[in-house]
DNA sequence: AACTGATGCAACCGCGTGGCC
DNA sequence: CGGCCACGCGGTTGCATCAGT
């Protein structure tokens, strides 16, 4: 199948953006939209690719991109979800509001990985090194630096995990075929076998997930498991059962999601 | 003060996927 | 049904800045 190039690089600007740019792309989809990102540089004025006005938009421009340093429970929340959904960015973004993809992605790299190389055994909890961009603000008054929006600190929080502390992984959970195994220590506890998920998990295991859940589940150990507890009173938690949500398991991914992501794993899938 | 290696981050690149015709 | 197109994603690169000598 042929694939058309991403841009013309004839005449397209690259690199970093100014200032002007910035003001031209947030002006242009405040009023209407990003319905085609491939046209809109051309409407809005910009000699872009499509392509770097959608990232410039989502990385940097979006009202609600959070700016400024992780705290350490966003950084804790990273490095779980990361054990448990590997290298999957825009996954891990997405339980972070106003953090993207690149960012996160960046983070990673730079800071908690070596945090997790420095301390395997407490990734999580490691003593955290004081990021040298702290006290950088280099690119304060760079060209590169967005225009100011409402870019201030998001007062939607992180959302909150409460997965028991995992032990460290490897690094490539993703590569892991079909469902391997992780030991999962909990405090006070034996450890426990702990399902790695790939990306196939989602597609084709949520059936048999769901059947396992639908059974006797709800009394199984590793779902009730917790080391911190799940207010059941939250929307966004456990209000609606189990049960009921395998009826419609296709919509309800976000439902699966949370409870993984609350107990920390997933139950060995029998045959 | 100058140089150099290390670091952090914005941006780019290429591929996979899904929708539309 | 197959081809084209646009989007989204993850990996990688380029470069500004920092830190050490």
């Amino acid at each position: 199948m042929g694939r058309a190039p991403c841009c013309e690089k004839m005449g397209l600007k690259r690199g970093p953006w100014t200032p002007e740019e910035d003001k031209l792309l947030v002006a242009h989809i405040e009023k209407n939209g990003h319905g085609n990102w491939r046209a809109l540089p051309k409407l809005a004025g910009l000699l872009r690719c499509g392509k770097s006005c959608r990232l410039r938009w989502i990385n940097y421009l979006r009202p609600d991109t959070k700016r400024g340093n992780f705290t350490q429970e966003e950084e804790d929340s990273i490095i779980k979800l990361h054990e448990i959904l590997g290298n999957r960015w825009s996954a891990i973004a997405a339980r972070l509001p106003g953090r993207t993809d690149n960012e996160i992605k960046n983070v990673w790299h730079t800071h908690l990985k070596k945090r997790l190389r420095n301390n395997p055994d407490k990734g999580v909890d490691a003593k955290r090194q004081p990021h040298k961009s702290v006290a950088k603000s280099k690119r304060s008054t760079d060209s590169t630096a967005p225009v100011s929006l409402n870019n201030g600190p998001s007062d939607s929080p992180t959302s909150p995990l409460t997965t028991s502390e995992v032990t460290s992984m490897s690094d490539k959970s993703t590569a892991v075929a079909d469902i391997s195994h992780v030991e999962i220590e909990t405090e006070e506890m034996e450890p426990i076998q702990m399902p790695v998920i790939d990306e196939s998990f989602w597609s084709e295991d949520l059936d048999s997930f769901s059947s396992i859940i639908d059974a006797d589940l709800l009394s199984d150990s590793w779902f009730y498991n917790l080391q911190a507890p799940i207010d059941l009173s939250s929307t966004d938690c456990l209000v609606e059962s189990p049960a009921q949500s395998v009826q419609n398991s296709e919509e309800n991914m976000d439902f699966w999601y949370d409870l993984l992501i609350r107990t920390g794993g997933v139950p060995e899938l029998s045959d």
